[in-house]
DNA sequence: CGGCGTATGTTAAAATTTTCACATGGGTGA
DNA sequence: TCACCCATGTGAAAATTTTAACATACGCCG
């Protein structure tokens, strides 16, 4: 009934309190005001013993023989995941991946507002994505600092990406979602997710070309 | 020095050789013949015994006291990940990330060829987006058929993309790369990862909101 | 050609994460 | 109010994954 509790979870935990979230915003559109752990979890392929679990680090949401009421949790999981709140966020790198993501509109639906965009293309500069701006690079340091941005997403070529990432923490950017495949290296109280497109797409081939299960035996 | 090797292994082994696969191109344009799991582990974030683990799994790729050969390694992952063929890819949705992921070159220099592109907007269908073309949805079905398509790329809404997995799976393909925010539910021998923009942001949120070592204790 | 420094491959231990199993408590209906 | 049903929350077990530690083997140098 109460948040609070555990000290310590898993790291997927974070990411399956998000895919939940999800998970209930559409039950709720559907008028659906109760769900169990075990209808939920058959909605997510995750086992109902999973998600209690998951919950139950941070408090205890459900009712017993009832199951969870849905806006409660929805209220409750928004607070835990820091979506009760606006974040300002830039992009840098007004590329395909750039542009794509200006344009995916479930980020400003969560609270995520793409104040600008950062690039070095004279022809790029001073146009706009999805009404947000594209800006100079040599910009961003008094960008971030004047609108006191917290949150970048890099989508800049591999090569460009650690001197991008070093500048953002630099200005004060303490959360980067980084789409250039390279590992950056960040100092420990930045935070830092990395997409990697192609690397998913390799384990497709990978999954394809053999199983899992099966022996690992070829000879060369 | 040869391959061989061991029945089970971390499902996040496979993804980590693809960033040592990443990680040795690298080195080897730039003329370095030789490195050890000590120094490819620096590079990546990634513990050196780590990197001799997952590499354990598949073979005896190394020299003792010596380390790696760059290019022998690079052939050998190559060949485990499952990237010494073409892939024929179609994407689905020609939308912004359908887009993107067209003109993302690395997919192509990896071996992934987007064959096409499917969408059922009349104003996209008949044009091309970095050479590949934009055909009707309602083609997909002898597409696939027709060229034995294994791989696909789902970027069209989350209300739509169940319905499309269907219809991929049942014209043939093995493979899927999901990107709408949904989970997709799949006989199991179809391999479906997804790539979840929004809940990666989200994770971002939280940890910016709390840090996982701070005991979580805020009251209702 | 033998000893030495080095980095692998591997085995065993530690840490983390998931799953199981069930006691617990809320709600409902008689 | 009481008995019964149901699904939660949890503590303990199982499974998975990472880390540590080290014996082993390779190549170089004197």
């Amino acid at each position: 009934m109460a948040r609070r509790k555990k000290y310590k979870f898993p790291k997927t935990t974070i990411e399956r309190l998000s895919y939940y979230f999800r998970a209930l915003e559409d039950l709720s559109k559907r008028g659906i005001d109760t769900v169990s752990s075990e209808a939920l979890g058959g909605k997510l392929n995750i086992k109902s013993s999973q998600i209690r679990k998951d919950l139950s680090y941070f408090g205890d949401f459900g009712k017993r023989g009832m199951g969870y009421d849905v806006k409660y949790l929805l209220k409750e999981l928004k607070y835990i995941l820091g979506l009760d709140r606006e974040w300002s966020v830039v992009i840098v790198g007004a590329g395909h991946i750039g542009a794509a993501m200006a344009n995916y509109d479930s980020f400003r639906k969560r609270g995520f507002n793409i104040a600008a965009i950062f690039d070095n293309d004279e022809k790029k500069i001073g146009k706009e994505i999805n009404g947000s701006p594209i800006l100079p690079y040599d910009n961003i340091d008094d960008f971030v600092k004047q609108n006191k941005i917290e949150m970048a997403i890099i989508a800049v070529p591999a090569a460009a990406a650690q001197a991008v990432a070093d500048k953002l923490v630099e200005s004060g950017v303490t959360a980067i979602l980084n789409f250039a495949p390279v590992a950056v290296q960040l100092d420990e109280n930045v935070r830092c997710l990395s997409v990697d497109l192609t690397t998913k797409l390799e384990a497709l081939a990978y999954y394809m070309s053999y199983s899992q299960d099966k022996l690992w035996k070829i000879y060369s």
